[in-house]
DNA sequence: AAAAAAATCCCCATTTATGGGGGTTTTTGG
DNA sequence: CCAAAAACCCCCATAAATGGGGATTTTTTT
């Protein structure tokens, strides 16, 4: 029985380039690929896919949008995908990978789906103020600066630094950037 | 008369993507891929291309190899690429950009070709050593762990930091790590 | 072999950041 | 309205980074 598979991804390209190359598998059924998250939901009820392969930028709202059931979810990277959403994923297609090594791991998925993608627990979650602190941060912006920028005394940045820190668990300026990279908090325009 | 239009593209998904995209396009003729540079510059003596789309990582590379010649050069970027690798392009074209707005870039990028693609010049250089110190920053380490890992002072550290800053003009660390991260110095894995 | 560049090392004063503690005032959700 | 969470503020000691100023020894290039 041919495994059913959802695409999820907002680019063009790479929506043609998976098309092509799976449209003629003989144990792949494509559904008609979805660009974006708003319909996800509909979709899922109405095409009924034992897996969905979604843009890792995507990874949080597919898991929640695929509520308990049995689908496997890949997570297809371009880039840079941090760890802890890595792990929402049964397993990760790297835009670089072969036909073949897709074909692998999407029937390997289907099997996975047995077990349905539970939303992963205790994942902590920043708060606004936290995170407005951390894009500052990884901006490169001290202490000082940040306090001005909000209003805020530096003793009140630090506070949230401290909590920011014991949340991710991520202690370095260096890493605390990669981790608003990771997360799109900010962009590649942050080198002035 | 149809624009040549060469691809330069390690990734099969986005080859496939922009072929089936752009092969029945009227004013574009497609050359047959390349996924690698080994071969690129036999390629352009061979193909006559009047505009490369090229991975935005083999920037450099790919602008030497068309050493002078009236090519257009395109940048294809996934994610995150600095203002210096961009600027050796006459355009970028993002994965996320619609087919039509790919064939205008390269029609654009066609006309560009008569004045060729010149490498951009005053780039500065980090030495070896400031290379190996700025990974250690990015990651996330102090002076006195990269001391004790290159086996040299803390001040040495420091004095290579100081002519990293000198160098790229950039002081935060985050900035930096943003840096290594966009010339692929470091990866997403530095968030241990 | 001489000059230039890279790599190494050192000191000092000042600024920032870290890690620990303690609080109060707003906001928010039930 | 009340409790919990979030946002805010403060102090201290120590650690680390920054921004100046030097210097010497290797390597590389000419």
């Amino acid at each position: 029985m041919k495994t059913r598979v959802l695409i999820v991804e907002p680019s063009q390209i790479i929506v043609e380039g998976l098309v092509h190359m799976l449209q003629d598998k003989p144990n792949i059924k494509l559904l008609s690929p979805e660009y974006n998250l708003q319909y996800l939901q509909e979709r899922i009820v109405a095409g009924k896919p034992d897996v969905m392969l979604v843009n890792a930028n995507m990874a949080a709202q597919a898991v929640k949008a695929c509520g308990g059931k049995k689908i496997g979810v890949l997570g297809l990277v371009y880039q840079y995908v941090d760890p802890t959403t890595r792990s929402l994923f049964c397993d990760i297609v790297d835009i670089r990978d072969s036909g073949v090594a897709i074909v692998d791991k999407i029937v390997r998925a289907a099997s996975y789906s047995s077990k349905p993608c539970e939303p992963t627990t205790d994942r902590y979650e920043l708060t606004k103020r936290e995170t407005t602190v951390l894009i500052e941060v990884a901006k490169g912006l001290t202490n000082k600066e940040i306090a001005n920028k909000l209003n805020v005394s530096t003793y009140t940045v630090i506070s949230h630094r401290k909590n920011i820190v014991s949340k991710t668990g991520i202690k370095s300026v260096a890493g605390l950037t990669v981790y608003a990279l990771l997360n799109n908090l900010i962009d590649e325009n942050v080198l002035e």
